[in-house]
RNA sequence: GGAGGCGUGGCUGAGCGGUCGAAAGCGCUGGUCUUGAAAACCAGUAGGCCUUUACGGGCCUCAGAGGUUCGAAUCCUCUCGCCUCCGCCA
């Protein structure tokens, strides 16, 4: 966060971070940077003397230097006394600073929990069957097309096995979602999933989210979505003007820990430990304007893909208290699951302002030559095997084999799926 | 995993204890010239922080973090990255 920014209007901020709900001390942090400057104003003023003498020593005589050198050591002295000072407060200012939230866009609705996530559009009829419709995990098992028992078995707790058409299907869903984000002008990414904690803290995903990512070495872990190394990829760079917007659609395996979520959709597909994904990503100009077309732009494309598999679903305009730390707006996508009687969430669109290029330091140089932090934005393309549940429950047929989307046949060249 | 080499501005690349935030070239921007473009010529061209109404002033950064020194791009230590060779290998 801009700290000149928290300055300028620190009840914004407070503001911010009742409604995201996340205990800033915005006052403290506020004192520190007072002091942190003033410790900052010493040193440099005794750097300067040190800087001074430096100069004069060239030019001096024997007797001038030892005179000099003499001072030089005693100024020394105070200097490292602040300079220990100084670190200790910074120290605590950075790590401050590091978790306030950016504060919720004027339209994103008040609330504690997803529960008060406020739905603003539905679309699809929701199927109604002329028979008795089976929860995903009965068809699948019938069809031998997942196998959690084993899955369990290699991997442990919420990991799972797809088989045969599964398989097959979440490959064609897949590659259904990139064929059409290409279209629209992605580049197509397949980045590393291992990623460096850096790349964690700049997309916000750290210091919050650490307890939810698996640590593979000192300073690598696995990624929980493909956004995180997409964004990552482009950090310390400065674009021209010219260059911008960028568009990403990415795909990679992700990984969760879910490690807060116990007891929590503890069977089936819903919620596991690693996932396909693609993931759409823009990098845009520094205009609020800008960033909020990408935000429907990018909701647009989902829906589309969506609106192609036929799946019925909703959108829903996050409450505040559901935003994590960096985002200023988020819209879920919710596919209908039958067997629930309910929607559930399969798409993520979020903008974050300047919070991510902030700290992942992308910039962009505009035409007047001002250097300045772009904005960005990211969304799921299609996540697998989330939406394998709705899709397979929507389109069960009576004697439980399941059709197969329209769009998807040419992937797999196949109709329907039966029983073997 | 073993051995060696190397990390300097947008890029190439010089510098190897003080006059170096850094030569030179390329690139880029502006100008002159031109009907226009190119060429040529001239000028400008790293980022960040503090301070100031402003003009300006100061500080930091030569992969990163420490250290030696009055003084470090230059010397030392560690970390990270890249390259080459060997080994292993989807």
């Amino acid at each position: 966060m801009d700290i000149k920014l928290i300055r300028q209007n620190p009840d914004k901020f407070k503001e911010g971070c009742q409604k995201k709900n996340i205990n800033i001390d915005i006052d403290k942090l506020l004192e520190l940077d007072k002091k942190r400057r003033e410790k900052l104003r010493n040193l440099e003023e005794i750097r300067a003397k040190k800087n001074l003498a430096n100069k004069q020593i060239r030019k001096a005589s024997v007797d001038e230097k030892e005179k000099i050198i003499s001072k030089m050591r005693e100024v020394d002295k105070k200097f490292e006394l602040i300079k220990e000072e100084f670190n200790k407060i910074e120290k605590e200012f950075n790590s401050l600073l590091l978790k306030v939230p950016m504060p919720p866009a004027p339209d994103v609705p008040e609330g504690k929990t997803d529960k008060d996530n406020i739905e603003i559009k539905k679309w699809g009829q929701i199927p109604k069957f002329d028979f008795q419709p089976k929860d995903y995990l009965t068809l699948m098992k019938n069809l031998d097309l997942v196998d959690l028992e084993r899955g369990a078995k290699i991997g442990g707790f919420r990991q799972y096995v797809l088989k045969n058409e599964a398989v097959l299907l979440e490959q064609a869903i897949l590659k259904f979602s990139l064929d059409l984000l290409i279209k629209k002008g992605f580049i197509p990414m397949r980045p590393t999933v291992i990623v460096r904690g850096y790349a964690l803290v700049g997309t916000g995903m750290f210091p919050f989210g650490r307890e939810e990512t698996y640590q593979v070495d000192k300073d690598l872990f696995l990624s929980g979505t493909t956004e995180v190394p997409l964004m990552a990829y482009h950090s310390n760079e400065i674009f021209k003007e010219n260059e911008l917007p960028k568009l990403y659609v990415g795909i990679s395996s992700a990984f969760r820990k879910e490690a807060g979520s116990y007891g929590k959709d503890t069977k089936g597909l819903y919620r596991v430990h690693e996932f396909l994904q693609t993931e759409q990503i823009v990098i845009c100009k520094n205009d609020l304007n800008e960033s909020i077309k990408w935000h429907e732009r990018l909701l647009k494309n989902s829906e589309e893909i969506m609106q192609a598999l036929k799946i019925p679903y909703r959108v829903v305009n996050c409450c505040a208290g559901d935003l994590a730390q960096g985002q200023v707006k988020r819209y879920d996508i919710e596919a209908w699951v039958p067997s629930e009687n309910r929607y559930r969430e399969t798409h993520s669109d979020s903008y974050l302002l300047d919070f991510q290029t902030r700290r992942l330091n992308i910039r962009y140089r505009e035409k007047s030559g001002e250097i300045k932090f772009a904005h960005s934005l990211n969304n799921t393309g299609i996540a697998s095997p989330r939406i394998l549940i709705s899709l397979i429950e929507n389109y069960q047929q009576k004697d439980g084999s399941i059709l197969i989307p329209k769009v998807l046949q040419k992937y797999i060249d196949k109709k329907i799926i039966r029983k073997r």
